[in-house]
DNA sequence: ATGGCTTATTGTATAAGA
């Protein structure tokens, strides 16, 4: 089972590249984020042809998330529940007897601004919610652009990012809360490139230089951990032309 | 490095992303 995260920035734009990508990597199972589109305009029948089944819960200019899978997908539900939030960031849905979870964390803009306050409470609640979901489906994934570089190996210049969104202590504890769920970063669990990363600013020539951060992620339950077979992170859809700013992060399970 | 892109909007500048 190969599974996949990719916030692309606009589906509207993107969604020749998604398909490429569909084509050529076989994914059973693609979460997107960022599709920036309401349902009414969210390709099913396009998708359909390509293989997939989708499910989208999007709104217009922006977040929106999705489900693409090659298998039935049952029990779909959308949001955090118990969490009131107009924006559309969560999308679940159980493949396979897995329990499959799609979310677009908060982005928080800036240290302590009110952006960054709703992403804490955002988290929170995420976490919260995912307590118990994990007692009902103990076959979890997690997968999302979290905006969190967990360590500073996640990270292009820690120094030149100290504190600030993305690496703030506050963010890095909430991810470590999730993981405490018993939540497992499923690309740490095998040898990893140095520097590799899932994001670049279109600005700067970040991809060029590789300057970089670690911010999407696929977070694996304790009994899905030992199924994990491989984890590598896509980069070549970010040097098509007019690109995501991020990249697919893959997951293969048995 | 402090913007230098990119996207969407009923636009011709602004907001937001990360």
């Amino acid at each position: 089972m190969k599974l996949a995260t990719w916030n692309v920035n606009s589906l509207n734009v993107r969604l020749p590249h998604v398909l490429d990508w569909l084509r050529d990597n076989q994914p059973d199972v693609l979460c997107l984020q960022e599709t920036k589109q309401e349902d009414s305009k969210f390709p099913y029948d396009t998708l359909k042809e390509a293989g997939y089944q989708a499910i989208h819960s999007g709104q217009k200019t922006y977040n929106g998330v999705a489900i693409l899978s090659r298998h039935p997908m049952t029990d779909v539900t959308h949001d955090i529940a118990g969490f009131e939030d107009d924006q559309k960031r969560v999308i679940s849905a159980t493949i396979d007897g897995m329990r499959v979870v799609c979310v677009y964390v908060v982005n928080g803009q800036a240290v302590d601004s009110d952006k960054y306050h709703y992403k804490m409470r955002w988290l929170n609640a995420l976490t919260d919610w995912l307590r118990g979901e994990l007692a009902a489906h103990p076959k979890l994934v997690l997968l999302g652009d979290y905006n969190i570089a967990p360590e500073d190996r996640d990270c292009h210049d820690p120094a030149a990012w100290l504190g600030q969104v993305l690496v703030s202590p506050g963010e890095r504890e909430a991810f470590k809360k999730l993981t405490d769920l018993g939540l497992h970063d499923s690309f740490r669990l095998f040898e990893q490139p140095e520097k590799s990363f899932s994001w670049w600013d279109y600005r700067m020539m970040g991809f060029r230089r590789n300057f970089g951060m670690r911010i999407d992620h696929i977070l694996v339950s304790d009994a899905l951990k030992p199924a994990c077979l491989s984890a590598h992170i896509d980069k070549a859809p970010r040097k098509l032309e007019r690109p995501s700013d991020h990249t697919p992060v893959v997951l293969e399970i048995a």
